[in-house]
DNA sequence: CTGAAAGCGCTAACAC
DNA sequence: GTGTTAGCGCTTTCAG
């Protein structure tokens, strides 16, 4: 079913087609209305290969993703949401699927659909800095880089400096933190707000309660398993995203320990996966479906010649949950 | 970035370029290093537009739904997870954002997207008949329609019964149903659950308790207002999905009622909202995750020139919450 | 081993 | 109002 087809059928030529289809102006009423059975017959639609290869526009904004993880969906759902209604359709890209094309897909996915798949581009948590592109970027929970697009973040610092504040609260004082990505922003910030709350509140930093999860399920249980074995281990625990934390309060429990009488643990992100735990994981909220929203927002603003380069900061905030307790009583 | 700047720079032609790039045989090997330490310094990544065009494997499996939503989520995150590791990318594709365009998204994303962009097609929630189509399809909870491609649904009748028993046996009497859409398969199954779990308790069913709310939270808050006016409301309510469930607690507590001591509902579908409503929301948990990597399975074996046209069922389970009760005493 | 050339389906000048 | 034609960036014969 290509162009060609239509025309032979409708026996005109495919440039005839092509403005019927795109609604150009110079087409007689009746040829336009014959074509348009044949294409209604034919059940014909034009490919969005060739003609986004042809023309400089597609109406599609691309969300680029290494993979489709709780987070990414999150932001999915809002960034739809907020798209519906528009004259633009979504095209959600997970470029790091295969094996060993490990580094920089963010990269090569946007200069595979850059430019002429996608009108513009919203990239989740890239890992390294982003190119220069010739299409509009977005990137959301970005990399450490200084330069780059127009960001997106929640308030890292504050977030976890409030889920610490939690834990000291509710009468810890050995407090362990597992660490994200090393490469992320996030990671960063998250840890500094770790370390402001502990010195307001007057307690000391100890180096070995803290290490290094990466955000990731396996690394953070080899993490918690470190801390829980420590002569002396920590009352509780802030991990630097739910998914650590989940990975944490299972280590806890296959080490004999309850959550929350004996440990206690916060996350960061709320995943919808922190409400359906058992016990349930505290955690500080990124505002996803908000952030997804803004983006597009952005984006769009973007797309429109405007010029928008300031990064968007939005508020984290704490919700207790049933995985953390009063300290236990020594 | 062009396969032309590379060839231009590297002093070859582009076919040289294109061996190299595509690993095919016939390049000197020192030309083939000159061509690829230009590629590394101009960051150069093949275009998938016209890669496409002209090649018949993409390596790319397309996700087709009408929007982001939930239930689509869920399955997205199960479907990514299982293609981990394996050759192929993902794409998932909203077609049917914007405004006017409703009618038809399953065959023009097909259309648009099939046969050059993806090499297959994972189709979620179709509401009409899938066409032939040019490369292998699954669909995903699919329409009603009697022909079509391989098909993948949960068991929706034996779900819909067991949450109408599970009401039964808290002792309700009268139970009204919010139906779904009436052009999805799922939609009229779990509506025959219901009546059979009604039919083997000895209950006798009245039309007046069953209203349309196809799948949808603003028909399902009216269909739920219709109900809980009558002049003798029902004591609960099996929503044929969680998101008419969650309109119609909203609906029950405008109205000054109290869920679950007023009234039991149950909804369906088991979507990530309904372990977070308050009250947490009863319902029965269609396997999403696994739904979609028995889909990514089937498709592969498509691809891999297998004959796959046998649908696949998946269980459903109750999930018992708060938004249930006992029936309230005459 | 390398390059010239055709063509994938489509759009946009430009002729007629 | 309509058709012819030249590419978009790439892959793939097919000569050299």
């Amino acid at each position: 079913m290509t162009i060609n087809d239509v025309a032979q059928a409708a026996g005109v030529s495919v440039s005839t087609v092509s403005k019927v289809v795109n609604a150009r102006y110079g087409v007689a009423p009746s040829t336009m209305e014959r074509v348009l059975q044949v294409i209604a017959e034919l059940g014909y639609e034009t490919s969005l290969v060739a003609s986004s290869l042809r023309s400089s526009r597609t109406n599609i904004i691309g969300i680029l993703v290494a993979e489709f993880e709780p987070f990414a969906l999150e932001l999915l759902n809002g960034i739809s949401a907020t798209l519906r209604g528009t004259q633009y359709d979504l095209m959600a890209y997970a470029g790091n699927l295969a094996p060993g094309g490990r580094a920089g897909w963010e990269h090569r996915s946007l200069s595979r659909l850059g430019g002429t798949l996608i009108d513009g581009a919203i990239i989740v948590t890239p890992t390294v800095e982003i190119p220069h592109s010739s299409v509009p970027v977005i990137a959301i929970d970005p990399h450490a880089g200084t330069s780059g697009p127009a960001a997106i973040d929640v308030d890292n610092f504050g977030g976890a400096k409030t889920a610490t504040e939690h834990l000291i609260s509710l009468g810890h004082r050995r407090i362990g933190h597992i660490k994200g990505r090393s490469d992320l922003k996030s990671a960063h910030l998250r840890e500094s707000g770790y370390r402001q709350a502990l010195q307001d509140a007057g307690i000391s930093y100890d180096p070995q309660l803290v290490h290094d999860g990466d955000y990731q399920r396996d690394l953070a249980a080899i993490a918690a398993t470190d801390l829980l074995t420590l002569p002396q281990p920590p009352t509780a625990i802030f991990a630097a995203n739910d998914l650590s934390a989940l990975s944490a309060i299972e280590t806890a429990k296959s080490l004999g320990l309850n959550v929350p009488n004996d440990l206690s643990v916060i996350g960061f992100d709320d995943i919808p996966e922190a409400a359906q735990s058992k016990p349930t994981l505290s955690t500080v909220r990124q505002p996803m479906h908000e952030m997804g929203a803004t983006a597009v927002t952005l984006l769009l603003s973007m797309l429109a010649g405007e010029e928008v380069t300031q990064p968007a900061q939005m508020p984290a905030s704490l919700i207790p949950r049933e995985s953390t307790a009063t300290a236990p009583q020594p």
